[in-house]
DNA sequence: GTAGGGTTAG
């Protein structure tokens, strides 16, 4: 073209362009750039290809200053289709200042009544959070078309607006316009938001009936409304009639499956996949870690990153920092801290939470709060996140310092921040804090208080002795309490030992839950405080008719980034020899300083009846303690991770190890941390 | 003589 002269045809160097623009290759926007450059003089045409190409490339910030080179160049000013694109920029860079000013432009050239401009602003005002402006401007679109009613109702659907979403579905069709598959695509999404399977299977009705064509996203929305609506068989249906199926539509079986429990399956479809994206990987560790399976979802992680097909991401980092807060894994917990650094990747609100959860969970409080302090961005979730690691190691005053502070800086508490304060409150005995913060909640805050604060607050209370007023708070209650309740004024019944209102409590917890072990336990514990041994008999028949067991107690401690799991009485790992001969060098140490073993918690103990005097021995937190002491050296910590509670021998035991063996050991158990140093507990046996 | 807006999975 060059040679012929023909490039120096507007027309002729245009058409090249586009071409070079829609060219699917990664340089070729680079390419379409240079060649844009030669261009001698170009047309409108020309810089709305140019700005159309960054609006939807990795860098759209450039259609700004593109187009600011544009007014100065071009002898056209921009025209109707130059401010879709622009908007389309603004969306994608969420840059309500940018594409207000290109709204008004828009106005001032008399451009605000063409429906494609119009359009594309209540899209950018709903990306942009600005829902209330989106509707102003859908209300002003003079002749609203089919895509006008689909980009509000999905600005409904993506705010959290369900209602006032279906509700448009229903007035566009009284105004006489016919939804078409995207619109169904969006009111699908709310069926599977609202886990509605009824409505749901109306819709799929209702798709047939008026033939609206079952596009590949519309398949796809429909495979995911039934599969979060519970019912995987029909999704199975649907996906078996499918003509075509691409990756979202195996991912979304694969989450299906994964969340009921049926991993089997749900890796099938990961590697039925030509090419498992990170989404995909993401999905699958996701499901293991919420699902109670951190180990499998670590092993995924591994996994991953031997994968040359995919990197991992944010969302990958936030599902494996949760399996390594639940494992106590802080090693790799680290790792990925500095993974994040290294790799460059973008801090979100959602890393910094779970990074922070991370190292609170794994003891690490300080290194928890210097994450904290250095977060640029602090939502509603960074701040509660601190306030719940300050509160499981037993610094209430400092959680509710961090409260405060998070109001001063403008963040409003939300259900979440209020267990965590109140939490707070419980570990640390603050009783009149407790009382404050629940009362505030709905007339201050505007937070309506749900079963687990006032399963918070009976913790608060009950913990503190304060078991009728406890009992009178339950019944009070303006909603029906529910199975934490009862539980938690269990729990304190057995700290404080009161038999009548731990027995009510258990029927009531048991009632609403009849296989709950740990309801059991207590009771039981409670009875043998007391010597009621015949309450005791009573329940561990109940509990073999009923086939209830106890959980079994179960340790892990990292050492050099694996996960190490001890149970009671375990002989199962390869040092364990070594660990019984530590184990009686220890207890051997602590008799030599008077220590006699709490045989009461022996008694206590409903399933290890049998094992009597080894049964205090051998308890997993004890194994793990002494694994620790071998396997990592002084002067750093040995980390615990222990499944249920620890028992007042286990917590003797670790004070005076920590004194005799100059050793931090910090326990984390079901309900807090137990940080101990010198002979002592950071819960000051308040727990 | 060239063109534009809205949709699914973590």
């Amino acid at each position: 073209m060059l040679r012929t002269g023909l490039f120096f045809d507007p027309y002729s160097a245009s058409r090249l362009f586009t071409l070079c623009t829609v060219s699917p290759f990664s340089t070729s926007l680079e390419c379409a750039r240079k060649l844009f450059d030669q261009i001698p003089q170009p047309n409108i045409y020309t810089w709305n290809t140019l700005i159309r190409a960054y609006a939807s490339s990795s860098d759209p910030i450039q259609c700004f200053f593109i187009f600011n080179q544009m007014l100065c160049q071009c002898s056209d000013p921009p025209n109707k289709y130059t401010f879709p694109f622009l908007i389309k920029a603004g969306s994608e860079i969420l840059g309500l200042l940018e594409g207000q000013v290109i709204h008004g432009m828009a106005v001032k050239m008399s451009l605000d009544s063409d429906v494609f401009i119009l359009n594309s602003l209540v899209h950018f005002y709903s990306t942009c959070g600005d829902l209330d402006q989106a509707y102003k401007v859908f209300l002003m679109i003079p002749k609203k078309d089919v895509v006008s009613w689909n980009s509000m109702i999905t600005a409904f659907v993506q705010a959290g607006c369900l209602e006032e979403a279906l509700e448009l579905f229903q007035r566009m069709q009284g105004e006489g316009m016919r939804p078409n598959d995207v619109t169904t695509v969006s009111v699908i999404s709310v069926c599977a938001k609202k886990l509605n399977l009824k409505l749901g299977r109306w819709i799929h009705s209702f798709i047939e009936k008026n033939k609206i064509e079952m596009s590949l996203i519309l398949s796809n929305a429909m495979l995911d409304m039934y599969t979060k609506c519970g019912s995987l068989e029909q999704a199975k249906i649907l996906y078996d009639k499918m003509p075509e199926k691409d990756v979202v539509s195996l991912t979304t079986m694969l989450v299906g499956y994964a969340q009921s429990g049926e991993f089997a399956t749900a890796r099938k479809f990961f590697n039925a996949m030509t090419s498992q994206d990170i989404t995909a990987w993401n999905s699958l560790i996701s499901a293991y870690e919420q699902s109670g399976h951190p180990k499998e979802a670590l092993a995924l992680f591994n996994e991953l990153q031997l994968s040359k097909n995919a990197k991992p991401d944010q969302v990958t980092l936030v599902s494996t920092l949760s399996a390594c807060a639940q494992l106590g894994a802080m090693d790799l917990g680290g790792w990925i801290h500095v993974y994040v650094k290294k790799q460059g990747l973008k801090w979100n609100c959602h890393l910094t939470t779970s990074l922070i959860d991370m190292y609170a969970k794994c003891g690490d409080l300080e290194k928890a709060l210097e994450v904290f302090r250095s977060s640029k961005q602090k939502d509603v979730y960074v701040w509660s996140a601190m306030i719940a690691g300050l509160a499981m190691h037993g610094r209430g005053r400092d959680a509710i310092d961090i409260f405060v502070r998070m109001q001063e800086s403008g963040v409003k508490p939300n259900a979440v921040t209020f267990t965590n304060v109140l939490s707070a409150c419980s570990h640390a005995g603050l009783v009149e804090e407790g009382r404050l913060y629940f009362n505030q909640m709905q007339p201050v805050y505007g937070v309506t208080p749900q079963v687990k604060h006032y399963a918070c607050m009976v913790d608060v209370l009950g913990r503190a002795g304060l078991l009728e007023e406890a009992n009178g708070f339950i019944e009070k209650m303006p909603i029906i309490p529910g199975a934490s309740v009862w539980g938690a004024l269990l729990a304190a019944c057995k700290t404080h030992g009161n038999v009548g209102l731990a027995e009510n409590a258990f029927n009531r917890l048991i009632d609403l839950e009849p296989r709950n072990h740990g309801a059991y336990v207590m009771l039981s514990n409670i009875y043998a405080k007391f010597g009621l041994w015949n309450g005791v008999t009573r329940l561990r028949k109940r509990m073999r008719d009923f086939g209830i067991k106890k959980e079994p107690g179960c340790s892990s401690i990292e050492v050099d980034g694996s996960v190490h799991e001890f149970l009671v009485g375990d002989n199962s790992h390869p040092l364990c020899k070594k660990v019984y001969l530590k184990l009686d060098e220890i207890l051997l140490n602590l008799k030599s300083v008077g220590y006699i073993a709490d045989k009461s918690h022996l008694l206590q103990d409903v399933e290890e009846e049998d094992m009597k005097d080894q049964a205090l021995y051998l308890h997993s937190e004890k194994l793990a303690i002494a694994y620790g002491l071998i396997s990592i050296r002084s002067p750093v910590p040995i980390r615990i991770v222990k499944n249920l509670r620890v028992c007042g021998d286990c917590h003797s035991v670790a004070k005076l190890i920590s004194k005799l063996y100059d050793r931090e050991i910090l326990l984390r158990d079901r309900y807090r941390f137990h940080h101990f140093k010198e002979g002592n507990c950071s819960c000051m046996d308040y727990w």
